[in-house]
DNA sequence: CAGAATCCTTCACGATACTG
DNA sequence: CAGTATCGTGAAGGATTCTG
């Protein structure tokens, strides 16, 4: 059987490889707040106030921060509905909408093996 | 048209909703050199000297405080093989190769998006 | 209403030196 | 070899106050 010299990881071979640039993208898609922001502008566009309602944990310059990045990222729109007084609406885009697959599959890793990672931290604090 | 009075959200539906032990388990499982010392592990069990040759940029007190997260939440073992000199070996677990599928699912939203990704930033600096 | 500005604390992370 | 200990820095994030 003809080995290559260097078995390449699965990864590579796919073109897929954790650089800089995709470590940094990750990272400002999926920080602190952007989960839960991306999850409810899913739902439905809303306003600045609305978000702050539905997340009440996020404090307004996390938030403020976390839809800069978002729409920074393309993956959030921001337009100013009306003014006196202010209004600004948030949409998912479409490119935001692509994210939803994968991290709705995080989700789904994290709810259903939630027990055994507790049972995994229990045996660690021995 | 019978409406239901609340619009659960689809994740609600499902099961899913991004609760703050979910958030603490990815964040500790996605964190800065977490992908890369999972895929390494993926590939091959390996020492910890093989890890910081895998991952140049990585220094060894965050390697360490990597792996004991990573040990802690059940997704990479770690075993003493043996002493004088000590030689340490860390693999991937069962549970932690469940984590591939997501996390592959990210790197290729990632990989296949980066150019929208990069054209939407070109636009964001007007 | 939607933020910007300011202050402050915490903490992740790197660099370096040391040890069983 | 595989860490631990210590120090230092910057950045993240909260609380609060102010404004067009």
């Amino acid at each position: 059987m003809p080995e290559t010299t260097h078995p390449r990881s699965r990864l590579s071979s796919e073109g897929l490889e954790i650089t800089a640039p995709h470590r940094e993208l990750l990272d400002q898609v999926l920080d602190k707040w952007s989960l839960q922001v991306l999850e409810e502008l899913c739902e439905r566009p809303s306003r600045f106030s609305d978000l702050r309602r539905a997340i009440p944990a996020v404090t307004g310059k996390s938030l403020t921060a976390t839809l800069r990045r978002l729409e920074r990222n393309g993956v959030v729109e921001r337009e100013v509905v009306s003014s006196r007084p202010v209004a600004v609406e948030y949409r998912i885009t479409v490119l935001g909408k692509t994210l939803r697959e994968p991290i709705e599959a995080l989700l789904r890793w994290s709810t259903e093996h939630m027990p055994a990672v507790e049972a995994a931290r229990d045996r660690f604090e021995e």
